[in-house]
RNA sequence: GGUUCCGUAGCUCAGUGGAUAGAGCAACAGCCUUCUAAGCUGUGGGUCGCAGGUUCGAAUCCUGCCGGAAUCGCCA
């Protein structure tokens, strides 16, 4: 419900009785308490204070005003300091057509669009993704299409750390323990495959750091002195010297974890529209520190390795060039920022990351700032929460770390098993049920990551996440399904469900209304708080409403035509927000399961 | 130790200056000859971590304290 345009002749009002001249800011409309006669709640406190008089002569001055004024408001009533706006019938039940007509409804209009690039996911090149870069993917595709409904223009962008010390642990052992093992040999995903050998990786390493423990060195004297890490930083150099058969290698391996990427993020339902590597960037980042030092921004010590002093901001010296000329995350930071700007020139970069790394994003601004980059500013960190599991966080030594591909399966699974024993995919032929399984699984999955607040850390519950009732994505998908079985039950086009509407509303229709009505409003309040979550809850808190509407009331054998019309209307609107906002969530609802 | 974030019902979470703080799960009791029961209704369950302050009004803003997490790497 969004019902400001009655803002300006609150204020006029205000000047007409009291002479004064409002703030528009001062002005605190919002929804009257369900419980409570009225619609629209003025809060008269912080203007009685103004007007010099009792809360409650304000609120039947300025009642008396606006119902003299306004000729959609029926009547008022004064609760203490708070004026309840009660409007009139012709009055819904106009905006229930203008919403009905409007194609565009959900997407508030914006004249200031920005460009926004919003990068998330950023896999290591390493392992297969888990429950924690569900979450990142979720919230960034999401978080893209909420701003693409509030107008901006987005890109979505992935940066694939290709590079790096980690990369080279898992060629080294695939070199020494591998036997030329391929994908389709051992007949694992891409990733899978680079992941197990990472794996074995550290259990050999762990092995020599014990070994060498035992003969009395300390944990940095190991570090050092580990031949496999020896080897490991070794292949890294050549990598960076570009030798030839460290490259092979490189590309081999690297080619079957994207294949399996690849299938997992289409499989998840996300996309991008530019990829970027860091093995194609860090070079700008090794430039670009070393402008740094030429300009007297970063330095130089004696061992090679360029610095940053970020004390007087308050931080510490970060590293930004190893002593062996290699590069650290930091520099490849600062270069795929410069390309990325090249690119856009976006008013916003956005990074989808997680809250442990607010430290690195901190410094990255202010680095850039320190380049003498005006655009600096435009380095917006999206920092959200850990998932844990109830046994605390995810741990790859403890074996604790949820798969995303196998987490996508169990929940199909579920999905399948749940149908199967509530009888309720009957006669549907076998591939349309599976994809509707995969549907809900999902549903499932995305909208219990999606409801929480992203900057929460948040507790992945398996059991909970499995549960398809309540404050669930099936439960909403379920919503729908049923409105969209009323319509075809009724021969009604969802879309053009209406001819007019005329009759009376009662408190529960009403209230559907007003919720309906509310949905423009949640969307551009949603993009400013960069919160899929708020478009979750209101998806779910509709959804609810309308099932309450729907036990109480018969729609195609409401009492009378004009009544059956109006309930089909507030049904359609019904579908259609919950389709739009799941939309959002990057979730899919089906016309019945 | 410094910095940042968090603390709301047994559990998971909404609620970011307005009225009597809400959902879901779990527990218990009901509702399908009627549009899909993946639904609906009811019952019980709260010192909003604690103490001050600002305000007509504070779960919400400020300060201090307590508890938890992250981070301060020649890891990413």
């Amino acid at each position: 419900m969004n019902e400001t345009h009655i803002i300006p002749l609150i204020v006029r009002g205000f000047r007409e009785i009291y002479q004064g001249d409002l703030q528009p800011e001062t002005i605190t409309l919002q929804r009257t308490r369900r419980d409570v006669p009225g619609d629209l709640t003025l809060v008269v406190f912080p203007l009685a204070k103004m007007a010099q008089q009792a809360p409650e002569a304000t609120a039947r001055a300025l009642g008396d005003f606006l119902l003299q004024n306004n000729k959609a408001l029926a009547e008022y009533e004064v609760v203490k300091g708070f004026l309840n706006l009660t409007f009139k019938e012709e009055y819904w039940l106009g905006r229930l057509a203008d919403a009905l007509i409007d194609t565009g409804f959900g997407h508030p209009s914006n004249d200031s669009p920005r460009r926004i690039v919003i990068e998330y996911s950023s896999p290591n090149t390493n392992k297969p993704l888990h429950l924690g870069h569900i979450r990142n993917n979720l919230l960034g595709f999401s978080l893209s299409r909420l701003m693409q409904a509030n107008g901006h223009e987005v890109i979505k962008v992935n940066l694939v750390n290709d590079r790096g010390i980690h990369i080279c642990k898992s060629m080294l052992a695939w070199k020494k323990w591998g036997n030329g093992e391929t994908p389709v040999h051992a007949g694992l995903k891409g990733d899978h495959l680079v992941g197990k050998y990472y794996v074995l990786f550290d259990l050999h390493f762990r092995q020599e750091v014990s070994r060498l423990k035992e003969i009395g060195h300390s944990d940095e004297e190991v570090q050092q002195l580990s031949p496999l890490m020896q080897e490991a930083r070794e292949m890294l150099r050549q990598w960076e010297n570009g030798d030839e058969e460290v490259k092979q290698l490189w590309s081999t391996m690297n080619a079957w974890v994207y294949d399996g990427f690849d299938a997992t993020y289409q499989r998840l339902g996300v996309d991008f529209d530019k990829i970027y590597y860091e093995s194609e960037t860090y070079q700008l980042g090794k430039r670009l520190v070393e402008e740094g030092v030429r300009n007297g921004a970063f330095y130089r010590r004696d061992d090679g390795s360029v610095w940053a002093d970020l004390t007087a901001d308050g931080l510490d010296e970060k590293l930004l060039l190893r002593s062996d000329g290699t590069s650290v995350y930091m520099t490849q930071d600062l270069g795929t920022a410069q390309l990325r700007h090249d690119d856009y020139q976006a008013d916003e970069l956005v990074y989808v990351v997680g809250n442990e790394q607010n430290y690195h994003f901190d410094v990255l601004a202010r680095l850039l700032a320190r380049l003498g980059r005006p655009w600096a500013g435009a380095v917006h960190h999206y920092s959200y929460g850990m998932v844990e599991l109830p046994q605390g966080r995810m741990k790859s030594r403890e074996g604790t770390v949820v798969d995303a591909d196998d987490l996508m399966e169990e929940m199909e699974a579920t999905a399948r098993s749940m149908s199967e024993s509530l009888g309720k995919l009957e006669g549907m032929d076998t591939s349309e049920a599976a994809r509707l399984h995969r549907m809900i699984g999902l549903a499932a999955l995305k909208y219990y990551m999606l409801k929480v607040d992203p900057k929460k850390t948040m507790l992945f519950n398996p059991e909970e996440s499995v549960d398809f009732n309540g404050n669930t994505g099936p439960f909403i998908q379920y919503t729908h399904a049923r409105i969209c079985s009323v319509f075809r039950k009724a021969g009604v086009d969802l879309e053009h469900p209406v001819e007019a509407l005329t009759g009376n509303l009662d408190t529960r229709e009403r209230g559907l209304l007003k919720s309906l009505l509310a949905f423009p409003e949640v969307i551009r309040e949603a993009g400013q708080m960069y919160s899929p979550a708020l478009v979750a809850n209101y998806v779910y808190e509709l959804a609810r409403e309308f099932n309450q509407f729907y036990q109480e009331h018969s729609i195609l054998q409401a009492e009378s035509e004009e009544k059956k019309a109006l309930r089909l209307a507030l049904s359609a609107m019904v579908a259609r927000n919950i389709r739009e906002g799941m939309f959002i969530l990057g979730i899919e609802v089906p016309d019945r399961m």
